[in-house]
DNA sequence: TCTGGGGTCCTAGGACCC
DNA sequence: TCTGGGGTCCTAGGACCC
């Protein structure tokens, strides 16, 4: 709106952080009564009986036996075994067993739907950040006096209508509204008022504050940064030199100083598939098979989601776990599976023969809604006709045998 | 402990243009 | 033929988040 001084009309702010405690977790609970209290272990890549896949949501249960997010299941499934196995081998304690699931995000979805009709009920603007978590502006809702009771509405809602727990954290602003709905978990509440921010933060270990992960924090550590407060009286521009704009970044929600603005999500930026072979492979045959039913799924989403893309990408991961990405862009948005897969096919032809563990393909540059596409179907289909292999040089520009109908209409582009 | 899947943002370097 | 500086676009990789 107006020219509004900084400061101002950010002082008054009140921001929620409203986060789904153990979320998958709790979305089996739901449709499986029986796994209530026991621990419980949600697995990405799982499937019943195998040890293949990764934790995705292990309950608090679960998480006393050291199960971890992130963890290989075969890890998991050492400190944690299934109940099932439990039960019949004589030298394990059933006591130390629990129940695994694998994910069904579709249905957490539902859920998450639920719970979001919800917060939009109780809140001007909300930022739903994933499937478990999001912003809320409150300010206009409600008072520093009485947004304790507030949130607890909110909570109490989520409960009886969805039935799972969520933490919430207010403060006067996204960052540190985040960490105070971390700071009780589960089922917490906390209310950090405009005064009491600087102390709030003081003893938050830096791993803890968002932004901040292995490589920054052990950085920051060998410089004696432990603690937000450390980082608060840190020098700014040493923050820079060291770190670039993240390093402002941090230092300033260090402080509590944070004007962003809770803004609905808007749409992506881009959209990939990715995939991980159950041990690594060097059959190139195989890899371009998986590679090729990824291109076919993203493209297929980004015809449903009415995205156009303009970059087309490839993901490889190769031993021990060096991460490959390349991308072409193309002169114009297109939405055109047949392209994708040509793209896809041409970018990983240079990976013929590496040993693989895991591959992805990617398309960004998006654009929505009715982009002008038209002109370029005629050009994508000439050289799709001519069978060549080099279909696109990096610039975009066609290569050798064109159609003379195909330059003419990439001309419209330059 | 040998690592799942879907994203975002930032940076550095090269190509190219004027 | 060699030389400046600024701007933009693109690619690749890194760090991070849930």
């Amino acid at each position: 709106m107006g020219a509004r001084l900084p400061g101002i009309g950010t002082r008054e702010r009140i921001v929620a952080h409203a986060d789904m405690d153990c979320f998958y977790a709790s979305c089996e609970r739901l449709r499986e009564p029986a796994l209530e209290d026991e621990p419980l272990v949600v697995g990405m890549g799982y499937e019943p009986g195998t040890t293949n896949g990764a934790v995705a949501t292990a309950s608090y249960e679960a998480r006393a036996f050291g199960v971890e997010s992130a963890q290989a299941i075969s890890e998991a499934l050492e400190r944690l075994p299934r109940k099932r196995e439990a039960a019949i081998d004589p030298d394990l304690d059933i006591e130390r067993s629990g129940f695994y699931r694998p994910v069904d995000i579709p249905f957490y979805e539902s859920v998450s739907e639920d719970v979001r009709e919800i917060l939009h009920t109780n809140a001007a603007v909300v930022r739903e950040v994933s499937i478990d978590e999001a912003y809320l502006d409150l300010t206009e809702r409600t008072t520093w006096d009485e947004v304790e009771a507030f949130a607890r509405g909110i909570k109490e809602r989520i409960l009886e209508a969805v039935g799972v727990v969520a933490s919430v954290g207010v403060a006067p602003n996204m960052s540190t509204a985040k960490i105070a709905s971390d700071a009780e978990k589960p089922d917490g509440l906390v209310v950090v008022r405009p005064d009491e921010v600087r102390d709030f933060l003081a003893p938050v270990p830096v791993e803890d504050l968002h932004g901040v992960g292995p490589v920054t924090a052990r950085t920051l550590r060998e410089r004696g940064i432990e603690t937000a407060g450390d980082l608060a009286s840190a020098e700014r521009y040493t923050l820079i030199s060291e770190f670039g704009e993240r390093g402002a970044d941090l230092y300033d929600r260090a402080r509590g100083e944070d004007d962003r603005e809770v803004r609905p999500k808007g749409r992506p930026k881009s959209l990939s598939r990715e995939s991980a072979f159950t041990e690594v492979t060097a059959d190139y045959e195989e890899v371009q098979e998986r590679v090729l039913t990824l291109a076919e799924a993203v493209a297929e989403r980004a015809t449903r989601k009415d995205a156009l893309y303009r970059t087309i990408g490839i993901k490889l991961v190769t031993p021990p776990f060096d991460v490959n990405t390349r991308a072409r862009s193309l002169p114009g948005p297109v939405d055109d599976p047949a392209l994708v897969d040509r793209v896809v096919r041409d970018l990983l032809e240079e990976f013929e023969g590496e040993r693989v563990r895991k591959v992805g393909v990617r398309v960004s540059n998006l654009e929505f809604g009715s982009a002008p596409q038209s002109s370029l179907d005629g050009w994508a289909g000439a050289n799709g006709e001519t069978g060549d292999s080099t279909v696109l040089s990096p610039a975009g520009d066609t290569t050798e045998s064109a159609e003379p109908s195909g330059q003419a209409s990439l001309s419209e582009f330059e």
